[in-house]
DNA sequence: TGCATATATGAATGTTTGCTCATATATGCA
DNA sequence: TGCATATATGAGCAAACATTCATATATGCA
């Protein structure tokens, strides 16, 4: 493992700074958690679904309608947004319905739009 | 323009949520705003950079030897991040210090890290 | 002015992603 | 049990992405 060794670098112009970020670096593990939740809230179809859940439990059929692509597409993107706990479903007979998962979701939404409507 | 006759669908299960959603979406350019946003936030290597720059500034040579990668990708990454307006510059001599350009971005890091450990 | 340094930019490339189509599963009801 | 409905899953493909390499710009200094 090169320790610090890769500090040595005659390009790096302000060593303390990088020691000192490094040393504060998130584990890889968490790194690589937190990039998978801002990717499963980088695409406009799974913001749409999203948005609509923050109001209303909805179905599969009923966001496909909303989003105007197929059931599959929309499944596959629910999927996605389970497995990173962003939403949830319950079962009704044959029909899932779908949920936001938890406040954060919302926070995360809102924060986001905060920012880009401050222009 | 398709009114509400796309509603139309035998296979829409429930009209009135749909409508409901349908009139409280985002307008298209917000959306695509927002989804950048997430976007710029769901690569490791931003992430890192943005972690450290939470912190204090840094160049861009001093990010290139913290994350491990050319100056030229970080250049590359910087310049996304500018253009979503999550960081911002200054010049001193040659030499650009970055910084994070306002407190929306460290609040959605924050947010993101509560859900994410939240397990 | 001319050279060195620090960063920016453009083209090229291997990888990832979102969708479609086809198929599988699972519940409700006859 | 058998069929219809609602959703899930897998393979495949075009588009988007992150990095590298080569080159361009711009500041400081001799």
């Amino acid at each position: 493992m090169a320790q610090s060794s890769d500090l040595c670098d005659c390009r790096v112009i302000h060593r303390d700074l990088v020691e000192r970020a490094r040393n504060m670096a998130l584990a890889p593990r968490l790194l690589e958690d937190l990039s998978q939740t801002f990717k499963a809230l980088s695409d406009p179809s799974r913001l749409k679904i999203i948005r609509a859940l923050e109001q209303q439990e909805m179905c599969v059929c009923d966001l496909a309608a909303l989003l105007g692509i197929s059931e599959s597409a929309v499944s596959h993107q629910l999927r996605l947004l389970r497995t990173m706990r962003l939403v949830r479903n319950r079962r009704a007979g044959t029909i899932f319905y779908y949920r936001l998962d938890d406040d954060h979701v919302a926070g995360l939404i809102r924060l986001a739009l905060e920012h880009v409507n401050e222009k």
